[in-house]
RNA sequence: GGCCAGGUGGCAGAGUGGUCAUGCAGCGGACUGCAAAUCCGCGUACGCCGGUUCGAUUCCGACCCUGGCCUCCA
């Protein structure tokens, strides 16, 4: 079944075909490590890891690199807040962020280049900019010479003229012109900093993406991706920087950009001050509905946070987890699950998570009726496409996102209740299972006897 | 102001030129001591105004509204 993707470079959608089937390249913009990511952070990773896991069913070797950006002002100013070395910022919240990810289901990129390891290929990277005139030196920086580069602007869609015009940008003595942006810049000695041939200083925000990707993927490769907030100006400097350091090599095939999540209409983002802390939320919440509310939407399209929404998801997989529950003795080969031609579809359809989804509820449906083990393999299967349904049933019942329950001591109660019953003294029997709801336990008396559950998302 | 997306039933959210999205919630019925779950059934949504068409939510044009980018941002 051919893929299909949307490319922003075109703005069509168009079958996706890799320049070599044999070695498929994916970078993700990662997070800049300074403090904990928001839940919108996270929409990116999780859309492309669906991406990644359908690539991965079509070819054999998909290689997927997701940065982590390690040197950056705003990690300066928190290691100088805490009085503690840069390293000491990054080290923790790249590995909160490595088990955040972890806990929403994401698989391990294949690689997760740092842009201190790069800084050599930076470096090479400005020297040979600066060599064949599309770069210049001043003051201690190394600039990018918007001017010189014709096609700048093809992915944004704007003329060099209109942003001198709007000069929102920075201006600045050194610069040539007022788009031109920083490829290096100067470092005080209490700034992290490396020699250069421009003196010790630190790279600019834009030219890590490009030396990482050509260091570790290849001077061409077939998809990047990341939140459409990168579009212009951070993915249409990579292009201007990446093309003219190799010659005019198309720098990525194809570029995919994710909608942002907001939160009451409005995006998400710590610089208007409406983020919820993503390792806060895992806590809350049980991870799973994260994820499925992030995928409940097109990837192109905006998507809204609330807790209504987050409520109807959990209540969604409440549903099919229940169906997993009651075929919980239908025996099926976990490691040979099917993959459901429906669902594939659309997510070769431009990666359609929510057809894919309306999919996936025909299977349960077919599941919770006709109880076989086909059926049951098919509903894992179609949810392992999207990295859903994986856990036991049991124990996403028996989540209590924060809350802590004595599964002891609901056994015992649920006993108590059914000597009541047994007695017919119903009132009783009532009173117990109040007393359960209580506690956020909810009972559900079947032919084999009473299950609970807990109640929270 | 420029560029780019959108406006679908109570909520969320796909999609299509002419029978169905799907999920959550709700309503009626069956079942149940009562619930829950399950099963059966129900609601005739496509911003507004024109146009094209035998027929438009779907195509075209205008208008209104919302959001994103243009500055750090996933």
């Amino acid at each position: 079944m051919p893929i299909s993707l949307y490319n922003s470079l075109t703005r069509h959608t168009e079958p996706f075909t890799p320049l070599d089937p044999d070695r498929v390249t994916v970078y993700l913009c990662g997070p800049t490590v300074y403090n904990y990511v928001h839940i919108g952070n996270a929409r990116g990773p999780v859309v492309f890891d669906v991406l990644v896991r359908l690539l991965r069913r079509h070819y054999p070797n998909v290689v997927y690199a997701r940065n982590i950006t390690d040197v950056e002002d705003k990690i300066n100013a928190a290691a100088q807040a805490e009085g503690v070395p840069i390293s000491t910022i990054t080290d923790r919240y790249a590995g909160a962020y490595r088990e955040d990810m972890a806990r929403l289901g994401i698989a391990p990129p294949d690689l997760e280049p740092h842009a201190t390891a790069h800084i050599g290929e930076i470096i090479a990277m400005s020297e040979s900019l600066i060599a064949s005139g599309h770069a210049y030196a001043a003051e201690g920086h190394v600039l990018f010479d918007v001017g010189s580069y014709a096609a700048y602007g093809a992915l944004s869609g704007r003329d060099t003229d209109e942003l001198i015009a709007g000069a929102r940008v920075e201006v600045a003595p050194y610069k040539k012109s007022p788009g031109d942006f920083v490829l290096w810049k100067p470092s005080t000695p209490e700034q992290p900093g490396w020699d250069s041939p421009w003196g010790r200083g630190r790279p600019g925000w834009h030219i890590e993406c490009s030396a990482m990707c050509a260091a570790q993927l290849g001077e061409t490769i077939d998809i990047h991706a990341g939140g459409v907030d990168l579009l212009f100006p951070h993915h249409e400097n990579e292009i201007a920087q990446s093309t003219c350091a190799h010659g005019g090599k198309t720098f990525a095939r194809w570029w995919m950009h994710n909608g942002m999540l907001t939160f009451d209409g409005r995006k998400m983002s710590k610089s208007l001050g409406n983020v919820l802390v993503l390792h806060q939320l895992l806590k809350q919440h049980r991870p799973e509905a994260l994820r499925l509310l992030l995928l409940r939407g097109h990837y192109r399209q905006p998507l809204d946070w609330s807790d209504n929404a987050l409520a109807q998801t959990a209540s969604t997989l409440d549903g099919w987890y229940r169906v997993l529950r009651d075929l919980a003795d239908v025996a099926i080969d976990a490691t040979r699950l099917p993959v459901p031609e429906r669902m594939e579809a659309a997510l070769c359809d431009d990666l359609n998570t929510p057809q894919a989804l309306a999919e996936l509820a025909v299977l349960a449906d077919a599941a919770r009726q006709q109880r076989t083990p086909e059926a049951k393999a098919a509903l894992l299967g179609g949810g392992a496409l999207l990295g859903l349904l994986q856990q036991d049933a049991e124990a996403w019942f028996r989540q209590a996102g924060g809350s802590d329950i004595d599964p002891a001591r609901v056994e015992a109660l649920i006993e108590q209740r059914q000597a009541a019953r047994a007695a017919r003294d119903f009132a009783r029997a009532d009173a117990i299972r109040g007393e359960l709801a209580g506690m956020g336990v909810v009972i559900e008396d079947g032919a084999q006897g009473t299950r609970w559950s807990v109640q929270k998302s």
